[in-house]
DNA sequence: TCTGTATTTTACCAAAAAGATAATTAACTA
DNA sequence: TAGTTAATTATCTTTTTGGTAAAATACAGA
């Protein structure tokens, strides 16, 4: 049971289904068999991978008749892209040539 | 059964003990006994977990005497970022995709 | 070659995740 | 009220995950 939340978020992005219902999300509102409909996936799999997402606080729900529609919230993305962007230099060529260049100095400094 | 690079990389980043290894990693190269130390789980569990990043691309393993050195690898840390980004303007209230399509545009049209 | 240290592998277990089908609830419509 | 549509719940199976304990492997040094 993965408690905090940045465990919860990464867990619910770890799906390729998930992931393609955030981007239809991302047009705007849509209903549960809208959702699905692109799947081969049964409506009840869809849904417990939208509890998923709502679990993690990517979508939240409304109600409309008999209606369920689904809207994105981004804010647990946030985090991610948080997260993530402390490791930029590491990835980043330019930071890599500084990083080698201080531990350079470093060494230096040693003798 | 995950196969998508992309879903390796959440999937592994989903779990707080591994995201604390790469924290660990990223102020440089230590051994699987180093890794494992700051934490109550047993080396075998830890040899798991460093099996799951790998597999993610996530570290690489160099081998000195007895020792299996463990690096971070970042390169799927930026695919993550890329993700990510694309859902900026969704939780970034300044941030406006219409604003940036238009700069594009008018770059172009500089040219 | 024996010994200690580092690490991995194997065997095993429990809990969680992902999917299916069938039944159920809820709300509208004729 | 009966029928239809939307969505969920219940139940079951299979697979994956995360962990342990014990055995195996790899190497360095005496």
């Amino acid at each position: 049971m993965q408690s905090d939340a940045l465990s919860a978020t990464f867990s619910a992005l770890a799906d390729p289904t998930r992931r393609a219902m955030l981007a239809r999300l991302a047009e705007g509102e849509a209903t549960v068999n809208e959702l699905a409909e692109p799947f081969e996936m049964t409506l009840p799999a869809i849904s417990k991978h939208l509890k998923v997402l709502e679990k993690a606080g990517l979508v939240s729900r409304g109600k409309k008749a008999q209606f369920r529609p689904c809207r994105l919230q981004a804010g647990p993305l946030k985090d991610i892209a948080g997260w993530v962007e402390a490791y930029r230099h590491y990835w980043d060529e330019s930071f890599d040539r500084l990083d080698s260049y201080l531990e350079e100095i470093q060494k230096e400094q040693q003798r």
